[in-house]
DNA sequence: AAATAACCAACTAAATTAGTATGTTATTTA
DNA sequence: TAAATAACATACTAATTTAGTTGGTTATTT
């Protein structure tokens, strides 16, 4: 089970469209800026997430992606999982298979933990995440540093 | 984030102990057999388990480890965090300064992620895996397939 | 004295991550 | 219709981590 820089880049990036959803199709530049995410890294991670159908895309000038669905449908676990980056704990994949066959020692504590993780994360909206506070707050701040242009005023 | 074989092998490794400790020390050698780890990897975890004090070693003929408690103060979460696989879903290991010196618009979801996972990992002790039902038939499965010497008995 | 088993350090193959580089294709705007 | 834009696609790469292996030394018991 690994949780890293890809999982949160996701999360991260689909939070950033779910604040500026309103504007219309954001460009994956928009979002590198803001974020601070290499635009190339994004075009790959987005990719995955337009495969499960979490973004639709707009090409051409003024495109950019948006929310597949309403911000309040889709969860941090989905996103995650969409990046392949399993919360999976078990050795063997949740098969059961980990040791000679059969079940590991701790397979069980382990299945465990990977459905706590999963269920927290299924319990997060991107829109429950919008409406925190403390993410308002960060937001005001990326828009503040981030050039006038990329606001929703320039629609 | 991650949590891999390693933290993975300390874990088993570590019940493997508390299911055997009633034997006196427990060689890494049996549980190499048991647990099919590679003797040496084994040797490099329990320095780290060591150092943080959970199992105590007996040099010479004999010897091996020891639990350094009783096995339900002695939890999940410990172990793991011993062999240095951290629990810490941020970026930043939970310093705050994930974007530009301030925190990410995500710092707060991975912080709460962190948090829970610990919480549940911390409140699994090795005593309460011993008693799991299947945990027991695990291990009497893997003491029929290992040599009859490994067992209790031989002391 | 020999056997045992902990202890220790350095090396290595394979995998993964995070990113770069270099394009092509579709769409809009001037 | 040409230029600009931005998605889409593929292949490569440096750095890191993992899961070991190798080859010892030291302490203790038999």
């Amino acid at each position: 089970m690994r949780l890293t820089t890809r999982g949160r880049y996701a999360v991260t990036a689909m939070l950033d469209l779910a604040l500026n959803n309103e504007c219309g199709p954001i460009s994956l530049a928009d979002i590198s800026h803001r974020q601070e995410i290499s635009l190339s890294y994004l075009e790959q991670l987005f990719a995955k997430l337009r495969q499960n159908n979490l973004v639709n895309s707009v090409r051409g000038p003024g495109g950019g992606y948006c929310l597949a669905r309403s911000s309040d449908a889709i969860s941090v676990a989905e996103i995650i999982d969409a990046v392949n980056e399993s919360i999976d704990a078990t050795s063997c994949s949740g098969k059961g298979n980990c040791h000679n066959g059969d079940i590991c020692l701790t397979h069980h504590l382990w299945d465990d933990l990977s459905r706590q993780i999963h269920r927290f994360l299924s319990g997060i909206s991107l829109d429950s995440l919008v409406h925190q506070q403390e993410v308002q707050v960060v937001m005001l701040r990326q828009s503040d540093q981030a050039d006038a242009n990329s606001g929703c005023a320039k629609v």
